[in-house]
DNA sequence: GAGTTTGAAACT
DNA sequence: CAGTTTCAAACTC
């Protein structure tokens, strides 16, 4: 047994060694020689006596991982994140960039190539990433509780070239925030750790290490693919049982401060996002994240294309905490600043900009920002256009983290199934809208976005959004005495930024109010928690989650609250549970109920089929909610098209029957189905009928998605507290934690635990 | 585009 | 907690 011990010992030196010459390390005599020579070396001593080197296993444990086989995911999201995501929850919005624009490059432009398909090199890359970065990163996650790293597959690194901007003198540890937090965000650092280090960058790093743990959540979604590091020890042995001939190993521990992350984020070929310092430059993250325009070239253009761009691949995310960062920073330097945001078309606007860019999905920077916060009515508007069945909707994904916070997720890839159903999120609708952000959104650099100006014309915009189809993927208000700090105001209540294209007045809902927004949300969800809760929750097929009528049938989706309609009807968007195309439910207390979606009194149209999705989310009893963020192949494909919304994708309640082609006269319904595909369409009731209910507007989650706070009121008489008027709110603490049966489901499931998102239920951490 | 209707949100 | 007011979207003309 020792001599065995001693044999592996050897082997793993040997590995270390050799790795990065001598890739092929599975021949006897090689080993048996390399044996010889090593072990009465001084070196051979030294390693053999480090203890913890499990070299039996290491080799194959990269090629072999495999993500559902971590069962474990949960406890690496320990929420280390949490006090600054709670803050964060309020996102910007995000706009759309050009996918033809890449947003961020290496500063030579190069991107690795193949970076999505290779998840293997990725996960090397990151490996290796940890490896260098080592120690500050671990023990401050340790610190954390985060015991776990995560490895964002989905993300590339790329070594960097000698001409890589971070300068020697960096720490370990802004380094690594830069790479890992904004890019690939492998190692998440605990946000609440004010920065500490003497450099000038301290904030920025900070910053970024804010970003990085956004990204937190990113790895997470990327994927479907987690690795979970539970100690160094680990990680190194996964490093030597990644390629050697990758030699990565060895150049990082020679070459670290060069490395250039990249970032594939959709490795999966998804579109890859690539961010990198530039050159001599301190602050990477500000400029060279946020601004990608100034780093866009022609190579870079190209591997965006190559990275997946082609395919319609997309990712959006809301710039949460980057965004409050980024306002502080543009507080205090308005000036220097004042160009960082790019639009989606690639072109920069002033800082004032109400919305920060970096949508699309070649927009690398959007990563960079953490989409953590993000509130799932954010997504809720739903693009119409909607390219649909684009593909690229597909490439982000948002997790929800809190009944009011979204994580961006990062397509990895290889699920993009994963990402669709979990978030459509707004990159669908970007795209239709997107277009439109890209316009009205993002305002030529020259153009500062200001409220004048939004007030021009108000509806005229509006309509105008409505009439190209645009719309509705973008909130846009047409607030006028409510400041855009209450729920009336559509992009307050969906926990975005007012935007350029709004028409509101005397607009607060900006970044640079956004204590003020902060402070109001708070206070609003103080009074009820569940007031930036998405409105909608698709009901969960599973036998076990059916709670009232509603959910019995197809259409399980449903109104949270239910509607109080008495003149509507609930035949229009005045309902809604109509206009998040979803029938009403015992909940309601519409009077005359005729919803095309679903009656009141149980004569619903069938339209949904939920079957194939399923995810599950628990609440831990501190508040902390898990997410389940599943993976469902299914519902990736045909049946359900990403969501057009961000929001959207966020839920799945996409998957409402409507089909975008069948869109209610008024483009204004947002449509979830727009972007999607065909697919949407009802398989039952309302295809017989011709009747195609309009899309949903507004965020459906799914039930299971949900966090039971949210849940508890939610469409079930027996569960929880459950407002008795439509006026009630609901408040109902979360119950039935872990009750969530999964039932049987082919997908893969990632459970989140993060941040809290409301405050009121929130208590640790 | 102006005006009306509607029902959620906010207020009392 | 019910009733009323305010608000802005949805809708109509």
């Amino acid at each position: 047994m020792e001599e065995r011990v001693e044999i592996s010992a050897k082997e793993s030196c040997r590995e270390v060694i050799e790795v990065t010459d001598t890739p092929e390390r599975s021949k006897n005599t090689q080993i048996a020689a390399s044996m010889a020579k090593f072990e009465d070396s001084p070196v051979f001593m030294f390693l053999n006596s480090l203890s913890p080197i499990m070299p039996v296993k290491s080799t194959h444990i990269t090629q072999t991982i495999n993500p559902l086989s971590f069962a474990s995911i949960p406890s690496v999201f320990t929420s280390p994140h949490v006090s600054s995501l709670r803050e964060s929850r309020f996102l910007r919005r995000h706009q759309l960039s050009d996918p033809s624009k890449p947003e961020f490059s290496s500063d030579d432009g190069t991107i690795p190539n193949a970076s999505m398909e290779n998840a293997d090199a990725t996960k090397e890359l990151d490996e290796q990433k940890e490896s260098g970065d080592g120690g500050d990163l671990a023990a401050e996650l340790s610190h954390d509780d985060c015991s776990m790293f995560v490895v964002d597959f989905t993300k590339d690194y790329k070594c960097a070239s000698p001409s890589s901007n971070l300068r020697p003198g960096c720490s370990l540890e802004a380094k690594a925030m830069t790479d890992y937090g904004c890019t690939s965000s492998a190692l998440v650092p605990p946000m609440h750790e004010p920065p500490q280090r003497g450099e000038a960058n301290t904030d920025r790093v900070y910053q970024n290490r804010k970003a990085a743990s956004c990204d937190w959540e990113h790895m997470v979604s990327d994927t479907s693919e987690l690795l979970v590091f539970e100690s160094p020890n680990d990680r190194d042995s996964y490093i030597k049982s990644v390629d050697p001939g990758t030699s990565f190993y060895t150049g990082i521990k020679s070459d670290m401060q060069r490395l250039q992350v990249i970032s594939a984020v959709d490795s999966g070929g998804n579109e890859a996002e690539t961010f990198s310092t530039q050159p001599g430059e301190g602050d990477v993250m500000d400029n060279s994240l946020i601004s990608g325009p100034s780093l866009s070239n022609s190579d870079e253009k190209m591997d965006y294309e190559q990275l997946g761009f082609n395919r319609g691949m997309r990712r959006r995310c809301l710039v949460f905490e980057m965004g409050g960062s980024r306002r502080k920073h543009l507080e205090e330097n308005p000036v220097s600043d004042s160009s960082v945001w790019l639009c989606s078309d690639g072109n920069m606007t002033s800082s004032d900009q109400k919305l920060v860019p970096l949508n699309r999905g070649n927009e690398s920077s959007r990563r960079l920002m953490p989409g953590i916060g993000l509130h799932l009515n954010a997504l809720a508007t739903t693009p119409k256009d909607s390219k649909i069945g684009n593909p690229d909707s597909s490439s982000s994904a948002r997790l929800l983290i809190g009944p009011s916070s979204i994580v961006n997720l990062h397509p990895s890839t290889t699920n993009q199934g994963l990402l669709d159903n979990i978030l459509p999120v707004a990159t669908s609708d970007r795209d239709g809208d997107g277009m439109e952000n890209v316009g009205d959104a993002c305002p030529p650099s020259s153009y500062a976005a200001n409220e004048e100006i939004n007030q021009s014309s108000p509806k005229k915009k509006r309509r105008r959004a409505e009439q190209t189809g645009e719309g509705e993927s973008c909130k846009r208000c047409n607030c006028k005495r409510s400041k855009c700090l209450k729920l009336y105001c559509e992009c307050f209540a969906a926990g975005v930024y007012c935007v350029e294209p709004c028409a509101c007045i005397d607009c607060f809902n900006k970044p640079i109010h956004e204590d003020t927004v902060l402070a109001t949300r708070k206070q609003i969800e103080s009074r009820n928690p569940l007031a930036f809760a998405p409105k909608v929750i698709r009901g969960s097929d599973s036998p076990s989650e059916i709670r009232d009528n509603s959910s019995k049938t197809p259409a399980s989706a449903r109104h949270k609250r239910g509607c109080n309609c008495k003149k509507s009807g609930c035949l229009k968007k005045y309902c809604e549970c109509y206009q998040g195309g979803v029938g009403c439910s015992i909940n309601c207390r519409c009077e005359g109920c005729k919803n095309a979606f679903g009656r009141k009194d149980g004569m619903e149209a069938e339209v949904e089929e939920e079957e194939t999705q399923s995810s599950e989310m628990s609440m831990s009893d501190k508040g902390l909610q898990k997410i389940v963020i599943e993976n469902d192949v299914e519902q990736n494909t045909e049946e359900f098209a990403p969501p057009a919304t961000p929001l959207r994708g966020g839920r799945p309640s996409a998957q409402l029957p409507v089909s975008s082609k069948k869109k209610p006269p008024r483009s204004s319904f947002p449509s979830i189905g727009s972007s999607s595909s065909t697919s949407f369409l009802p398989r039952q009731g309302f295809g017989k009928s011709g009747f195609f209910p309009p899309p949903p507007k507004f965020d459906s989650i799914r039930e299971d998605e949900i966090p039971d706070v949210l849940q508890g009121g939610g469409g079930s008489p027996n569960g929880g507290v459950q407002s008795a008027s439509p006026n009630r709110k609901r408040v109902s603490p979360p119950h039935n934690a872990g009750g969530m049966s999964p039932g049987p489901r082919s997908s893969r499931k990632l459970i989140l635990e993060s941040i809290p998102s409301f405050p009121s239920l929130t208590r640790n951490q």
